[in-house]
DNA sequence: TAAAAGATGATAAAAGTTATCCTTCAATAA
DNA sequence: TTATTGAAGGATAACTTTTATCATCTTTTA
């Protein structure tokens, strides 16, 4: 089983074009075991019981590598900064997943129609906020 | 027109329970002409032209309030640290407004049905992720 | 107009992230 | 297998963003 995952893990750095190692194998590993959406804080703190030597920039490093090769996403667009909406329209955002840009785009432009206001667990919906990512026509070119 | 617009601000700040000062009224007037969604460091340097003196933790202290009094709005959510996605099925999810607890949701769970995937500004689609702002639970006792 | 409550400004501190630099390790070829 | 070389890791400084602290000043209200 050790074995099956280190073949497995090697097969995936292999696609990827990254060089394998201890502690970007145990990293991948934590992570992939962890439930929810963890900062990168607490991965280091699980990953450090498996090597405790570990680095917190070597956790961050990999993340981004992680992030930057598709093996893993980030959960949602992190601007370094808290960001102000004052357009009280009902709109939603277009995230260009190159350059960064953000524009909005009103409700019907978009063609949501947010149907429910109950969702499972029993969550009650205030309002939806859609990012759709994708490429604008600028990075489109490049 | 400065009369009307201080007549207005009064206003504003007595329907949400807070008081008028100098720096609260310039914050607000630049905030509300600025276009796209500004950073608080962005924000302090407009109006700092118009009141020199004034603090970036006034920005920041005051950019709170506005939001939390309803006046304006985050642009998303923002937490403090970069966020991993592990689940690499198609998803979106839910943020608790009150606990910020975030669940994953299922994409025919939440019934929606991304249509295009060319939108205006020749904007090319790549993913959906949406975010359904509410009240969870257990918030909606409390 | 005076007292109380609240806001501001300066600045320290905390939290999150990135950069630097030296050491160690992994990939590759002899 | 071993030597070489580029890449990766570890320690830590530095930077960025945000919050906390506290003395001073301004609004509110009575
Ligand atoms: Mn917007
Ligand atoms: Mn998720
Ligand atoms: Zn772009
Ligand atoms: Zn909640």
């Amino acid at each position: 089983m050790q074995q099956t995952t280190t073949t497995s893990f090697r097969k995936l750095c292999a696609e990827h074009g990254i060089a394998v190692t201890h502690q970007r194998q145990v990293l991948y590993e934590v992570m992939h075991g962890m439930e929810g959406h963890p900062s990168p804080e607490e991965v280091y703190a699980k990953v450090k019981k498996k090597v405790p030597a570990i680095s917190l920039a070597t956790v961050y490093k990999n993340i981004h590598l992680f992030v930057e090769s598709g093996i893993f996403r980030k959960m949602s667009m992190h601007h370094g900064s808290v960001r102000v909406e004052m357009n009280s329209e009902a709109h939603h955002h277009m995230v260009c997943s190159r350059c960064k840009a953000i524009t909005d785009i009103g409700e019907e432009e978009l063609g949501l129609a947010p149907s429910r206001n109950k969702l499972p667990g029993g969550f009650l919906v205030e309002r939806y906020s859609v990012d759709v990512i994708g490429l604008c026509e600028k990075c489109q070119q490049a």
